[in-house]
DNA sequence: TTGCGTTAAGTGACATTGTCACTGAAGAGT
DNA sequence: ACTCTTCAGTGACAATGTCACTTAACGCAA
């Protein structure tokens, strides 16, 4: 079943109480995108030129060094919207972040025109669009503060707990774990042996059981 | 000399080509406000309910950890619009990050529903507001991109080449300085002796000489 | 089923960075 | 000259990052 404007029109409507009205603004002037799971949504070779905004799936945002490292900054969701590529568009700076489409992703594009007069004119859809910047602006300090002051064992964990919400299988590489916090697969490797030896979790090959969620939050939650 | 809102309107207009009319709506609403060198402007205990604009001085925001470190996340400029009290105050969520006042500071605050109705109604104080929020994410993009991947001896050379800028005599103790890389002070030190073995620099009681400009650059340049 | 190629994970040595508990040194004020 | 306070130095150790490998698990095809 195809997306169209209208779909996510609605489903915004709902979740953002949006006035009427902007539907039929939304309607004529946005576009329905989509993306393959895995497929790179956005980086620095491919700045958009259009607002984005997510109505179904997920995606990574992600920094990457030069030296092949990786860190995973944020994740959009459906409803949100994705102000990086606005903040490009409009700052006409470089960055060298990038989405990738996790799930298979259906947005919509709103051309910069559109944007800059839906803002003016609905006090709503403006709201959403700094509340967005700043929802950002803080998971970035999060970020910061994590890498700058955290210890690797206490944010893996953190993870770990994360993925395992609501089961307790996980499916992922050490290499994935190691891009998620932005370090190297060793020491991954290192602490998950640890965490092993300890009882907290159970390993093989591509997948992780956490064993005892317990003491593996309270490990998290010594910052 | 008294600062007052006409004054910081005036040159408001003159850097951000806002109409004329903003002037009036400005004059009415905006208030000015002061802090001295070292204050705090905003914090965590102390979350501003207007948005700023920084007239005259610099601020320093960083954050930092409950360990007692601290990690600059950038600067505010004269001109500039700290986002930051702007984003806490529209997605009300908490952050840890703190501004000081480095110069003596004088700013306008607007009352939130000013601010709403200034982005509403003047295209050019909401793009200025927009741009604000683009190179402050930028700014942490680069925060991240440095403490996770960057070597402490590159970040800290680059400090010294920008602190030392157009002269070559920096005031700074090592603490300080480790302030603003986020890390320990025995880290700073550390690195600025071999510094002074390899001849860049000079150093006495809370004071640093550059004294091989070149090649400090081709060290901050080796990311 | 056996072998092969690919990807995931383990290992040990070493470098860098962070932490701790100190000691020593430089300047400010009396 | 004698304190006080602040700044910087030190050495041992822990945590993390890097490198150059080896070993193991799986997917697939002969």
């Amino acid at each position: 079943m195809k997306t169209t404007v209208g779909d996510w029109t609605e489903s915004f409507l709902g979740t953002r109480n949006l006035l009427r009205r902007v539907r039929d603004k939304l309607l004529h002037e946005a576009r329905v995108v989509s993306y393959k799971q895995g497929q790179q949504v956005f980086g620095p070779d491919n700045i958009p030129d259009s607002l984005m905004f997510l109505h179904v799936g997920r995606i990574r945002v992600s920094q990457s060094s030069d030296a092949g490292r990786e860190i995973v900054l944020y994740r959009v969701e459906a409803g949100e919207s994705c102000v990086l590529t606005t903040a490009c568009m409009l700052s006409e700076e470089a960055y060298n972040a990038e989405g990738i489409a996790e799930t298979d992703v259906t947005a919509i594009t709103l051309p910069r025109t559109s944007f800059d007069r839906l803002a003016a004119e609905e006090d709503s859809f403006r709201g959403f669009v700094f509340s967005a910047y700043s929802r950002r602006l803080i998971d970035l300090l999060r970020v910061v503060d994590d890498v700058a002051f955290g210890r690797m064992d206490v944010r893996l964990a953190e993870r770990l707990l994360a993925l395992g919400e609501g089961h307790s299988e996980i499916q992922a590489t050490h290499q994935a774990l190691a891009n998620e916090l932005g370090t190297a697969r060793e020491v991954v490797s290192r602490i998950l042996n640890d965490f092993q030896k300890r009882g907290l979790i159970l390993q093989t090959r591509g997948r992780i059981t956490l064993q005892n969620k317990p003491q593996l939050e309270i490990l998290a939650n010594s910052a």
